[in-house]
DNA sequence: AGGAATACCTGACTATAGTCAGTCATCATG
DNA sequence: CATGATGACTGACTATAGTCAGGTATTCCT
């Protein structure tokens, strides 16, 4: 733990998050309660489930039913059934929520203009620049890493988003039918399969097999372009290898297609060597390995 | 209103604002209510004044005073005589209370570095580096600048903190007795006092005189090290020639000792010339003239 | 088809935050 | 040494946030 460091982040904590955090709720809320200004940003003009409302501000349901029959009864909003679930309703703005909306983006917009407007124009091209990085930066810290049942809504997600990318990527295209590997080869004893999350978000996947009789085979590593050269692919990568190692492998090794350029250099970063094609994957060009301490 | 900018300090503000004051709060409060949290904090291990609380938290004086019976009812603080003026009281933390603010100032770090942790070296300078800029030019946009009396505490502040300061630089020392300015030269009409304050806090100042028969003259311009580099000069520089223009000065004149030489280079980039000498003050060793359009 | 789970809702609460008017001691000022 | 200002305190409130135990309709699972 460095002082240093440590100092500099709490000073940040302390000063941004106090003046800006504050700022932004005063001028969030107008006569109106901070939940209810929240609940009617969050709703937007596009609607939004309830459900989804539920999770995004993580509120307690009975809560939220109340801060719904509110806002209908000022006629800022209209909740009605969804598309498909019939249980799940979605809230939508009226033309007079539709109006509060938009204020509340225009004055989100002020009081954004208001700390860009005294600072010259060099100033704000540094803050700006500045705020990014911190904003991706934070969200690399807040990814985290752990095992998950490859049939978990999170693991079918990536699994979803890995395909879809593949697709997009390969000359060939991708099907994900013939992949070869089945749900139950990357459930503990047989392999590992772990999703990175940001709170409750899947940002990343990555999965290893442990075959009795051959090498361990890192499967399906996939980031999400929100958090990509944050590092999440060689945290993934990293800790596949370490449950490969303590589950006995002497080496794992793995297949890729040459239109992955980014997982490419990963792997030889990673010290992963080049090796002759140890199976017959279609969609394969290029097979590393590397042994385990 | 550059959009493109715009919208980086509104994701900056929602994401980075949101997610870690939330978390930031949940750290400080431990079964304990918010508020009680944050006072006991913030009075710290040196204790602090009840007037001081009050400002530097922004509470209701009833709030405040109830906050503190809470307190000291759960044997973590005293309240008592301060020092000089009996109505002002000190809030002071007991054994107890320390124990409590330490065990605080512990989870903060951990905090911090649970931010830090999950990164490599790299990315750990990279995120602090980028904080502290952040942090540096937000303080910056919060800069206000105003007109105000050279009698009002804040005034006073300054002009302390500027004596002691060219005390320090100069060679042979500095003496604030023959300074040569009377406060009523600094008053409209005859002149123009400007405070720098970052919320209530005076981080800066600068004066104009306006005599009939001469131009105008720049005194007492002053940037505390906090803010230093941030452009305060300037600004305070701009706005009073901005004042001495509409007052009909044609120019505007200054001196400045040979050890001040942020101030001559601040000179220079904004227009000045160097000038023959037109004054007998002691301190000064150039002398610095600007036409105004 | 029947039972478990899910999404949302309502009623009845509690806890926390914050406000306001009025009181009392102390201090600065003429 | 009266007068007004200031700092802290108390009592009596209100508003906001949040929790919890049911209840109903719908969907999922087998």
């Amino acid at each position: 733990m460095d002082r240093g460091l440590v100092d500099v982040v709490r000073r940040f904590n302390r000063t941004v998050t106090q003046r800006v955090g504050a700022l932004d709720d005063s001028y969030l809320a107008r006569d109106r309660p901070l939940a209810q200004s929240r609940l009617l940003w969050e709703i937007g003009p596009a609607g939004a489930e309830v459900a989804a409302l539920r999770t995004r501000l993580d509120l307690d349901a009975g809560y939220l039913s109340r801060l719904l029959r509110t806002l209908e009864g000022e006629g800022l909003v209209a909740v009605g059934p969804g598309e498909g679930d019939g249980r799940v309703r979605t809230a939508r703005l009226t033309d007079a929520g539709r109006a509060e909306w938009g204020l509340l983006d225009g004055r989100s917009d002020d009081l954004a203009w208001s700390v860009l407007e005294p600072l010259s124009a060099g100033q704000r091209a540094r803050l700006t620049s500045a705020m990014a990085e911190v904003e991706r930066l934070l969200m690399a810290s807040l990814v985290t890493i752990g095992p998950c049942h490859p049939g978990d809504p999170r693991a079918r997600a990536c699994l979803r988003a890995y395909a879809r990318e593949l697709a997009g990527r390969f000359d060939a295209g991708f099907d994900p039918a013939g992949s070869g590997v089945e749900d139950n080869e990357l459930i503990p004893p047989a392999g590992l399969f772990l999703v990175a999350t940001v709170s409750t978000e899947a940002v990343g996947c990555g999965a290893v097999r442990l075959p009795a009789d051959e090498p361990a085979e890192i499967k399906r590593l996939w980031v999400s372009g929100t958090v990509r050269g944050l590092g999440v692919g060689r945290r993934l990568l990293d800790e596949l290898e370490r449950h490969a190692a303590a589950a006995g492998a002497g080496s794992v090794r793995l297949d890729t297609n040459r239109s992955l350029t980014e997982a490419m250099r990963l792997y030889r970063s990673a010290g992963y060597q080049e090796v002759p094609r140890y199976n017959t994957n279609p969609y394969a060009h290029h097979w590393f390995a590397k042994p385990l301490t």
